[in-house]
DNA sequence: TATATTATAGAACAGGTGTTCGTGATGTTT
DNA sequence: AAACATCACGAACACCTGTTCTATAATATA
């Protein structure tokens, strides 16, 4: 994947703005004539190369038929993220189990822009329940954006799910000698402490985002 | 705009769904095979109702040439919110102060999902430089979206001009007898007082987000 | 220098595609 | 019943459009 000639970054450019403003793909005699090109077949030759290089997906023998896989700077991208569902909590309360947390089964999404994941996998969503995590700037009602991982460092905020009590929490997490302290950010609160056995890291916290009034 | 017909919505829905899918629209004999549709003349027809209700734009003589205007369900649609600059903070930092707040000329911008902003007009961004409201969770580096306003509740948390100071900073509006309370959201800041002359909202927080790590 | 490789031109073909027209069915209003 | 608006059908037309072919130039590779 090099860059791309001169020409291949103007007709990239123009097929940008070209959908964005009209709200279908331009013809190769559209871009012939918007980008200065003599010859269809050099749009053609170009778009093929376009579509090696995959910034675009051509569908054959179909008029306009291109799709724009690698959009422009400032456009409409968004990444879809799957809102699990609710966390603790000053206590505890189920959620679905670490094999049954199904990405591609879950309902309801919410869209994000790229720059709060950024790029990472395995990014899900958790609406927080409860003022346990109120020290972190996290309230009752705050969604979090969680990373899907096994293990933190000492100190991180993490969804752990307990397999004994079969719960699962959000909570600050160190591992001590012979156990781990599970600590909510609140100062009224009590650690919980845990056997290392209990304890499965769901992800930890990557943003969050609240929404006012 | 009344209700459209069962085939005008499964129209729609085709258009849809062959969109997001493929990229690009659906020919009229697209629709006319997907959608079970005997002649192409009554896509046409029906094409031309929804354009008069406004679900679509069409280009005369164009192939595919269908806009989508009312995009369904779940979409990669974002808004683009112009981050204007940086707030203040424990003491107030200058901003552009209202007359040059072109939402237009700012040149960065961050994407938002829609449920975010909920369809507000004049909604803008504004990065949090301090820690005068960390008791309303907002840390030193969050992100607070804002909506243009003039006025706000009082103890809303508003974005606030002072003309005579030329500063602009994040705080609690108390309208009290003869003059204006802004107070941080901070139990070691104490209140800062100033004539209603001399305030100017700029916007009041409709959102927090935060990006951890 | 000789030889691929890459890039450009122009033209023509065949099928895709929006549009239009005449006709008729269906439903609503007068 | 009559008149009218809405909706549907099928066919045909003319242009749009992707593709392909041949020829040529420019650049890289040996």
């Amino acid at each position: 994947m090099k860059k791309l000639s001169d020409k291949q970054r103007r007709i990239i450019g123009y097929i940008n703005r070209f959908v964005s403003d009209r709200g279908y793909p331009p013809s190769i005699r559209d871009i012939q004539a918007g980008c200065g090109i003599s010859s269809t077949s050099v749009v053609d030759y170009n778009l093929n190369i376009l579509e090696s290089k995959g910034h675009i997906r051509r569908h054959a023998e179909v008029s306009r038929g291109i799709k724009l896989l690698i959009k422009e700077k400032e456009n409409d991208q968004m990444v879809a993220v799957p809102v699990i569902g609710t966390i603790a909590a000053g206590e505890p309360i189920p959620v679905p189990g670490p094999d049954t947390w199904d990405v591609a089964a879950v309902s309801e999404t919410m869209n994000v822009s790229p720059e709060l994941t950024r790029g990472r996998d395995g990014v899900y969503a958790l609406r927080v329940k409860g003022v346990s995590m109120i020290d972190a700037l996290i309230n009752d009602g705050d969604i979090v954006l969680m990373q899907q991982v096994n293990t933190v460092e000492n100190g991180e905020m993490a969804a752990v799910w307990l397999r004994a009590e079969k719960e699962a929490t959000l909570k600050k997490v160190y591992v001590e000698p012979e156990r781990v302290r599970l600590q909510p950010a609140n100062s009224q609160m009590k650690p919980f402490y845990a056997s290392p056995d209990n304890v499965e890291i769901q992800g930890r916290v990557i943003g969050v985002i609240r929404q006012v009034n």
